[in-house]
DNA sequence: GTAAAATGCTATAGTCAATAGCTATTGGAG
DNA sequence: CTCCAATAGCTATTGACTATAGCATTTTAC
């Protein structure tokens, strides 16, 4: 394979590939996304919200992993957008829903996002293809069971 | 499996998945690149320079990915920190080579390297750990043969 | 009622990558 | 040789993303 005799010194190793594929598939999503006005985070919101929608800003940071402080400017801007609502759950916390925008919106992301998985997939080598996520799955959480 | 029951909507998603291995990767990489002094990209430069000592800065971007207006402060960063000199090669373009202490530095890198390599790959299931490296070739480099 | 924790936010700084633009050198065409 | 395009290295700037510290309010626990 051609790969391995590259003058790219890094290619046998896991986390410098990782990072060049995810770098470049980001880059390939973002410009999907972009004719939604989306970014790759704020899609990732408008899909938590569409499985249920009255999440606070805490919950949905805790598991996208965006801070309490980072969430604040990002939730903002899709308040800006039109795209989500703030509803006061107690005096302190907010529940965020989907607006008819929103919805809408989510629906499209919804679907550049299934183009894009089968896509991607489509390009591994059947023979490795169903191997990828589980592989995947085993670096992010190593707990979970396999 | 528990993940695909996960309130995160985008576990589904390879390119959402991706991402966040890799950033959970590579935040642990550059942990251990910490204590040399090292970021991954600065690491990178320094392997390709332990193969060939005499490239350029722009062929050194060439291959990294990384522009040449950013070469530029991280090649400073380098001769500061003593692991890098230039050599004129012509009136325009210089040869970038190890000094001593970046040949050093080098050596230590390589082995974190290979021993994160190893760990990582170690931690994907037998069955999946062999098709890793080759699914994230084929959506990197879709042109590659396999 | 008071202390501690939770929630949302601002402000700030650092990293990383992308773009535009500058200077100087090289190399080829006339 | 002169002119001009291409190359090489660099500065400065911007934008996106992330991390930290700190503040105000509200809820919860004791």
């Amino acid at each position: 394979m051609d790969g391995y005799e590259n003058p790219d010194a890094m290619e046998h190793f896991p986390g410098y590939v990782l990072r060049r594929t995810a770098h470049a598939m980001m880059a390939e999503l973002a410009q999907r996304l972009a004719p939604l006005d989306l970014r790759i985070s704020e899609c990732a919101i408008l899909m938590m919200l569409g499985q249920r929608g009255d999440l606070t800003s805490a919950e949905i940071g805790k598991v996208l992993d965006i801070q309490r402080a980072n969430m604040a400017p990002m939730l903002k801007r899709m308040e800006l957008a039109g795209l989500i609502a703030r509803k006061p759950i107690d005096g302190r916390s907010m529940a965020i829903v989907l607006t008819k925008v929103g919805t809408a919106r989510r629906a499209l992301a919804h679907a550049t996002l299934n183009a894009f998985e089968a896509e991607l997939m489509s390009r591994i080598p059947a023979r490795h293809r169903h191997h990828f996520m589980p592989a995947l799955y085993a670096l992010w959480k190593p707990a979970e069971p396999d």
